[in-house]
DNA sequence: GCCAAAGTGGACGGGGGCGTCCGTTATCGT
DNA sequence: ACGATAACGGACGCCCCCGTCCACTTTGGC
């Protein structure tokens, strides 16, 4: 886990740096990534000159305290596309994502890159958008995923579960989960089914063409 | 629609107060509640102490400038209530809820008072949701409607709602319209259905206990 | 036309976040 | 044990938003 740089840290740096990694998950995961940077700082028992001196943008900062989040986002493309039942898989994937997503408020921003435009995320969002494009499309050839499924409608549920997730703190769990079944219903291939309206770009939130 | 006051306005002051109206309406529904109170004066042609005198808080101002959605919205509710199907009055309401939400998103948050703890919107938040819960009930009956449908549902999916227009601009309203049909499944009595995890009470979004 | 009262907007002081500089302190190799 | 040097954090200047005060302008009754 640590870094092995040209110049190793000094002990009381790494130190710190850990303290402010730590500091930075617990703030962004309850108060999302408009926490003042300053705060943050505060929060660890560093001056604000030694934040920016380790991570000189949020970016970094985030980018460094999320890859936690970011493996388990790949670990659960990979668990649901290895189930044998894609439909299952799918589900899977759904009902995980919204999880991790519902612990972290700042993790889902970040994921969105709702903030600046361009974090390093991009690449680890368009591999799992790829991979869960693949297994839908192995649910859709089973018969359980309606066919008229687009990729956008995964962008479009992880957007709709993070206004979920305001200011309630307890509970984001519980309601994630059952916002989670309640979409799997709604993508479920039925008898009963109307057909859906056109998708809608989502502009800013689905920024490369993945198809 | 002009204001009968004790004294009535001077023609400049109640033209500027409609200017400030106007600008309002305009900012809040594409930048949300948190723009400046400067740059609604800015946005229309007057300074900055004359939209505090006559809008003494941005609550005020925005009561005054939401009232056409809350009408909007009352509206709403009672054409579902009155349709003779209740499943099809509930549809309705979802349907046409959604697109009002996503037509402006600075109403949105002052319905979901997400903002300063208690608005004036509260009253008739309350009646709507009193009405859509007894339009569900009678839903319901008719075995359209899930049976395991809890009135947080729907505050749950006003505040997805919420989370698809964050920067978008365009193409809200279709992409609304998208979610709300998913919704509409995912509410649908089937016979696949599993039952759905236990609700979590949303804190803050839904205050008063309805029944 | 005139003038009191209503109305206006520029300007002000306060507060908070931002990113950086620099004098001081702690670390680590010898 | 000691000094070179990495690391620290308080303090600074910047910008933006807030809400209010006050000298000037406009309105409208006579």
């Amino acid at each position: 886990m640590t870094d092995r740089l040209p110049h190793p840290l000094r002990s009381d740096a790494s130190d710190n740096r850990e303290r402010i990694l730590d500091a930075a998950r617990a703030l962004f995961a309850t108060e999302g990534l408009k926490v003042p940077m300053r705060e943050i700082a505060r929060h660890a028992g560093v001056g604000p000159a030694t934040l920016y001196r380790r991570f000189p943008t949020k970016q970094t900062l985030a980018t460094e305290a999320f890859t936690d989040e970011m493996r388990a986002c790949r670990a659960i493309v990979d668990e649901g596309r290895a189930e044998p039942d894609p439909w299952r898989g799918f589900c899977l994937v759904i009902e995980r994502t919204c999880e991790l997503h519902a612990r972290s408020r700042g993790f889902t921003e970040a994921f969105m890159s709702t903030f600046p435009d361009a974090m390093d995320f991009v690449a680890e969002r368009e591999y799992a958008l790829r991979s869960i494009a693949e297994l839908a499309h192995r649910a859709k050839d089973t018969g359980h995923l309606r066919p008229d499924f687009v990729l956008d409608d995964l962008v479009m549920m992880l957007m709709a579960n993070r206004g979920i997730h305001t200011a309630s703190k307890a509970g984001r769990v519980a309601a994630s989960r059952r916002f989670a079944a309640l979409v799997i219903q709604a993508f479920q291939a039925s008898p009963q089914h109307s057909p859906l309206p056109p998708v809608a770009r989502l502009a800013s939130a689905a920024p490369g063409k993945i198809t």
